[in-house]
DNA sequence: AACTTTATTAACAATACATTAAGCTATGAA
DNA sequence: TTCATAGCTTAATGTATTGTTAATAAAGTT
């Protein structure tokens, strides 16, 4: 994928219908994935950050709505589009109520979904914030302010952090003493796990380290071949 | 209209359908305009600010595409919704192509137009400014009366300030310590978010940080790509 | 030892922002 | 009507920030 292609989440247990809807999206430049089930669906969101999701309603194990109201628990701006042949007016208001923007009822225009999927993603007031609303943190004796991205020291504020800073060290924060696995925070804000992303993420780190470092007890370390580590003593 | 009351812009030329609409939505607690034509929609759209507008496709003297199309250029964000008899695909995708968030064909239930209305105002987006009647603040050592455009410094009246000074100023204000948002400003007070629009916002901030310099605990700090902050220290 | 992964610094291009000044427009006084 | 002016936009120019890639070195693995 390349960094500009937006990140499309189908899940859609109909393997056929599924498979002809990301190949088209794909034609039309997307970068899609599909998952079979609600199950999947909600590991895969999990994992990645997406731009939009669209969700099949009726499906074993766990149905469109249940997992459109999870996917908007965890991020309350992503776009969320139902896919349904129900057609019942009470289906339709169940999903707007969840969050939907759009309802889309079985057989659709593929051309109106792809105008539909334009317009919530161009809007110039689409924001990829998937931060909740938690932005600030210790770190020893650091105060991080992911909201307003900078770190203060005993009071004074000491660093403005850039925009990747930023994601990483939030990211971090939030694996705290734990194992953050490379591949996650590539995914999640490099959007592509490559060779170059990769190196990209350890000229971060190495930034980040050189902020830190003004507290010993706090410590980012490597776990080779795995991933990253932000340790804060005591 | 109370504070809370989101405005929407109603261009309907059938009279009665569009009192029917009007006070279902006024009914729903929206603040209703409606405009009997394009000519006099657009009138209405540039003296005042909506957050939504709501379009009828076939009318006369200026159809709704070319005043949406009108609307859009003058401002990016404002949600748009056509109404239209026609089904026709092509004109649906004309519809999106203009930058329509729907395109809803007559007739439509009108649960399901509030349910829409309701997802797309109630996004999650920033672009909700703390309403507030209040006009007097206090910005360190400075005094600034948002009604009567002025900031005085230690009793003296030092600074008259313009009208864009004025609502600049005020918003940020109104986000004291906090980030206000670039485009959060830019719709508000310019009512567009342009490349033109951004530079004269900037000229406005070194006005502004030119009338606060003189107090050194107060200051407009900048945050790369996201907005500006006014910070008044301790 | 050979290979893979990580560390660090630096060079670079692309944007975003800052500031001053010049130009335009609507308004109202003379 | 003409003129001055306030208020705003656009231009011109300079500076700062940001993210990617390269270059080189150091660890870790087998």
């Amino acid at each position: 994928m390349n960094a500009e292609q937006k990140k499309i989440l189908i899940v859609e247990d109909d393997f056929n219908f599924g498979n002809i809807l990301k190949d088209y999206l794909i034609l039309n430049d997307y970068f899609v994935v599909l998952a079979k089930n609600g199950i999947e669906g909600m590991e895969k969101f999990q994992k990645e950050n997406f731009d939009l999701c669209i969700l099949d309603v009726m499906m074993p194990f766990k149905d469109g709505f249940t997992l459109g109201k999870e996917i908007r628990e965890k991020n309350e701006t992503i776009p969320l589009f139902f896919l349904s042949a129900k057609t019942l007016k009470e289906d339709v208001l169940r999903g707007f109520k969840i969050g939907a923007d759009d309802y889309l009822t079985k057989p659709f225009d593929s051309e109106v979904l792809l105008a539909k999927i334009k317009a919530i993603l161009n809007r110039k007031n689409f924001f990829n914030v998937p931060e909740s609303d938690v932005y600030e943190f210790e770190i020893g004796k650091f105060k991080f302010n992911s909201k307003l991205r900078f770190l203060t020291y005993g009071g004074e504020e000491s660093v403005k952090l850039s925009p990747k800073e930023n994601q990483l060290l939030r990211l971090l924060v939030l694996h705290v003493n734990d194992l953050l696995p490379r591949e996650l925070a590539l995914n999640k804000i490099w959007r592509d796990d490559n060779y170059f992303t990769s190196r990209s993420m350890d000229v971060y780190i190495a930034k980040l380290r050189k902020y830190l470092k003004t507290d010993a007890k706090v410590e980012i370390l490597n776990i080779h071949g795995e991933g990253f580590r932000l340790v804060v003593g005591q």
